[in-house]
DNA sequence: CTAATTCCCTGGAAGC
DNA sequence: TGCTTCCAGGGAATTA
């Protein structure tokens, strides 16, 4: 389940190979995933790969034709989706849904849910409906806690939800969250609200070292997700917390509870996270 | 505006 | 073996 840490490290796997380069053809092998593919068969041909970037799980693609903007192409992975670089002539597998090729080089996405998204835009991203609404990336500075406790205060939710909300900070979802939180010693059910200004400072800190040894590990495969080559991340194999309840706590030997959290499965420790 | 709920979709695991 | 049931998940849409 593609989270940021997923998301950039598909980024980096895949912009070298396509960044400046001319798109070639286009395939869509199913007209509709969460939405309707626009007609890139016609749209992106010819087109320059200017620069690849992300904002929140969103992909860019920002196209050019002779040096000057003419659209970019936005992915989103949903729950499922992967992007690998494969040959154009690879044999397709089940789920692989759209190619975008540069020659012989190959963008292709696999997604067997269909919750992710293909989309076109001639618009500047940030007025897009998607991503003007997106509160600050995580690693950036604009995430700091002064920002974190303003918001904080003013909701009445639990902590946990109020993570994985996008207009809060994106990128974070159900792993990542549960992660931090157990680092953090704060119960995944505790009110934003009723948190003190020094806790929310550890927990802005465990929330961007969390998720930069993701990365740096290659994100997290637990189902679906494999990197440009089609291989797994690592991640999966430091959760401390995440889907090990009935195990035992790495701190403190006690027994890891779950419950639901805003429709979400929640593991924590009863005894580490208050 | 906030918060709570429902829905989209399918593979894999669990239960019988 | 083969069925049925449940669960995972981001986030948009809907309702209160």
């Amino acid at each position: 389940m593609p989270e940021l840490p997923e998301v950039e490290t598909s980024l980096r796997g895949v912009s070298p190979h396509l960044k400046g380069k001319t798109i070639t053809s286009v395939i869509i092998r199913k007209p509709k995933l969460r939405w309707k593919i626009p007609p890139l068969k016609r749209i992106l041909p010819g087109l320059k790969i200017e620069k690849i970037e992300r904002r929140a799980k969103y992909l860019l693609f920002y196209c050019t034709k002779d040096k000057t903007h003419v659209g970019i192409l936005i992915i989103h992975l949903g729950m499922s989706g992967s992007v690998r670089i494969t040959k154009n002539t690879a044999p397709v597998k089940k789920h692989d849904h759209f190619d975008l090729a540069t020659g012989n080089i190959c963008l292709r996405m696999c997604d067997p849910r269909r919750f992710g998204a293909i989309l076109w835009t001639k618009d500047p991203i940030e007025i897009h409906p998607l991503i003007s609404n997106l509160g600050p990336e995580p690693l950036s500075r604009l995430f700091n806690v002064n920002y974190l406790f303003s918001q904080a205060k003013r909701r009445s939710i639990p902590i946990k939800q109020f993570l994985m909300d996008n207009k809060v900070v994106v990128g974070i979802g159900n792993i990542y969250a549960t992660e931090s939180l157990f680092l953090a010693g704060i119960h995944p059910g505790r009110l934003c609200s009723n948190i003190s200004k020094k806790r929310l400072t550890k927990l802005v800190t465990v929330i961007k070292k969390v998720l930069k040894d993701a990365i740096n590990l290659g994100g997290t495969t637990l189902r679906d997700f494999y990197d440009e080559d089609g291989s797994p991340g690592h991640f999966q194999q430091k959760l401390l917390i995440y889907g090990q309840q009935g195990k035992k706590c790495s701190k403190c030997n006690t027994t890891i509870k779950y419950k639901l959290i805003g429709q979400r499965t929640s593991s924590y420790c009863p005894k580490c996270q208050k």
